[in-house]
Formats: structure tokens, sequence, C-alpha cells
DNA sequence: GTCTATAATAAGATAGAC
DNA sequence: GTCTATCTTATTATAGAC
């Protein structure tokens, strides 16, 4: 196991590339699913190695969704309360569809966990999650207050976000299914400014 | 094993109760989370007993899915191109999100299969599912050609209406947790109604 | 039809050589 | 740091009595 101090350059990139791989495979079976040979063979490493950088599949896990939820929210905290109302709101829509194409895996990672009930990130669901979306909400409100945007309940307006850009990652397989050859993303894109602009019309 | 005639009624009682207990158990935790113990144990019978009347897990996934296929999608066949455009639709996402709150398990149960590479309905979702949609996508194309809701693109009206409406089962953790008490599909129903109004208004 | 007991395998984790 | 070999446990599935 890694000594406690300053990891070497190939203790990181170790670790980097067996996160990568834990990623991929987390992603696409759930945590249950996910076997460590797999996650070992996906890295090139094998598993007794895997397990001197992760005491354990548990652990591999963890990490990544550490990693995660620092990031996962950036997109919502950047929407700025004194920007202007609609701008703000499709600047949020648009990094949030960005990050479904950019990064389905994690979007993935995310929904197996949520789905199955979020038993390892309740707590960061109904606090840290909770609060930046309240106050978001509160500043939501604010724009509906003073008529820059039309009025509807913040909070489902919030979920609709996630909702309809996050479906493009998740249900990836099924979107391209329906669509064909069709790019995805391209389309969504110009969807989601529309409905946006046409229901905030104020 | 049942023989190959009329199941009698206490074998269509434990088949029943068999399915009922996979449903939770799969719903909950994915096909791999998913252990043959756990669904005996839910349906109050031995392990072998649920063997006696399902060849394997596998089996019991595969009649839940087929099952539920068969079902998932009758609030869109029920979009009848006849009818008051609007309300067509309106009445499509009221019927979507009723079954959100109603069988948030056989939503968990497809959200889980699609999230992991749909493996066992690919066919179904490329070839029936698409037929279905690339039809009624036709018929809401007619409608926006006459003027009755406004244009959008009809595949992504469709993928809204699914992630919206699906998003407040699969997602439920999730948005309870930020929610607080509130009930979800109440305020979930009057913001759909406004955001499809809306954003299809000639 | 239902059960107890058990076989067979898959998967997480560790020992110990190099 | 990395590997082969191995232990241990969990899990699917079956055998065979009742």
């Amino acid at each position: 196991m890694p000594k406690d101090r300053a990891p070497t350059r190939i203790q990181q990139k170790n670790r980097a590339t067996i996160l990568d791989a834990a990623l991929d495979v987390f992603s696409a079976q759930g945590f249950r699913g996910a076997t460590v040979d797999e996650i070992a063979a996906t890295a090139g490493l094998s598993k007794p190695n895997l397990l001197y950088y992760f005491p354990s599949k548990e652990a591999m896990h963890e990490a990544l969704l550490e990693r995660l939820l620092d990031t996962w929210l950036d997109p919502l905290r950047a929407m700025d309360g004194d920007g202007e109302p609609l701008e703000e709101i499709m600047g949020y829509v648009r990094r949030k569809l960005q990050m479904s194409r950019d990064f389905p895996r994690e979007s993935r990672l995310f929904a197996n966990e949520v789905l199955q009930g979020a038993p390892r990130i309740h707590d960061a669901l109904s606090v840290d999650l909770k609060t930046l979306v309240d106050s978001k909400c509160a500043v939501l409100e604010t724009w509906m207050a003073s008529g820059a945007i039309a009025r509807v309940h913040p909070h489902h307006l919030i979920f609709s976000i996630w909702s309809l850009t996050q479906h493009y990652a998740d249900f990836d397989v099924q979107v391209r299914a329906v669509l064909g050859p069709e790019d995805p993303f391209d389309g969504a894109m110009a969807f989601l400014d529309t409905l946006y602009r046409r229901m905030l019309r104020p």
C-alpha cells in the first residue's frame, strides 16, 4: 500500500488509470454488476496490483463518487444571480447538456447510484445539493418576481433541466436506437433552447 | 417444473407473487445486484421453490421485461392522430406521469436496463419502439404543419416527455431529498402542463 | 409442490515470492 | 510495485427426501 507521503509519478499515473477503468465499468454495470477482475483487465493491471492502490472495490467506487460530487454541481453554481436571467438559465442548460455529451460515464455513474436509492450519497443530496438548489431557487424567484422570466415552480424548473439534459447521457442507447444516425446533441440543444425560451418568456 | 398444461390457481398465484418480488428487487438493485435469495425472501418462498417456477434468475428478469414492454408504450399508442392536438399531447404527458407515480418499480426496471446498455431489449428499442415513435412523429408533424401546435423537433419532443416524467420515478430519492415533504407529483403535473402549453402554443 | 442439504462457480480479498 | 497462487465468501443452481 502506498506510504503516507507524497505519491510518486507512477503512483499517480496508476491511480488515475485505475479510476478511469473503474469509471468505465461502474458506469456501465452499476456497483454490484462491476467486478474487480473486469476493472483490472480494463486498466491493464493484475487484480492484486489494483488492490495495492485501492484497498477494496468499495474504495474505488467511493473515490469516484467523491470526485464526481465535487464537480457535478459546478454548472448550477455558475448560474449568476447578477447576470441576465434568461441567458443565465440558458447557459446552465447548455453547460449541463455539454456535460452529458462530454462526460456520459459520470452521468451514468450518478444515475446508477440515485436509481438504486443513493445509498452512498444520500446525505450529500439532502444537505449539500438541497442547500445549493434552494439558494438558486431563491434567485429564480427574484427573477420571476421582477418579471424578467415567467412564473413556474422553481424546483421543478431545475428538475426539468436535470432530466432533459441527463437523459441524453443516461438513455443514450434508447435515444440513438430511435433517432438513427442523426446526432442527438445538436438537435437536443436546439430543442431545449426553444423549449426554455418559450416557457420562460415573460 | 410446471407441466405443459393450463396452470393451476396455486401456480398462477405463486408465479405472480414471485414476479412481484422479483420486480421489487430487480428495480431496486439492477439485474446483477439482485440475488435469488433476496427475491425468495421477499416472496416468502424458499429458493428452490422459486427455481421450481422459474428455471433461473435470468428467466424471471426476462419475464418481467417482456410483460413491461407490452404495456410500457400504451400511453404513446393512445395518442390519437384524430384528436385535438394539444389535448392529445397533454393527455400523453398526464398518462406518462401517472405511470411514474403508480408504477415506479417498472420505470426503474426499465431505466436500469437502458442505463446499462439495454443488452436484453436492444432489438425491441430499435425495431418496435422506433416504429411506434416514428409513426407518432409523423402525426406530430401533421399537427405542426396545420399550425395546431408550434414547430419543434418531434423526436426530441417525445424524448422530453419521457425524460421529464420518468425522472420523477427514477430519481425519486433525489427529488424528495431536494424538495422536502412537498408531494412531487402534484407540482410536476402543474409544471408540465405549463411547460407544454407554452412551448407548443402556435 | 415444497423443503433441507449441497454442489459448482464466481468474485472479493490476501499471502508471499520476486 | 507487481505477480501467481490461493483463501473465503457469496451466489446460482441442483439433488433428493417428504
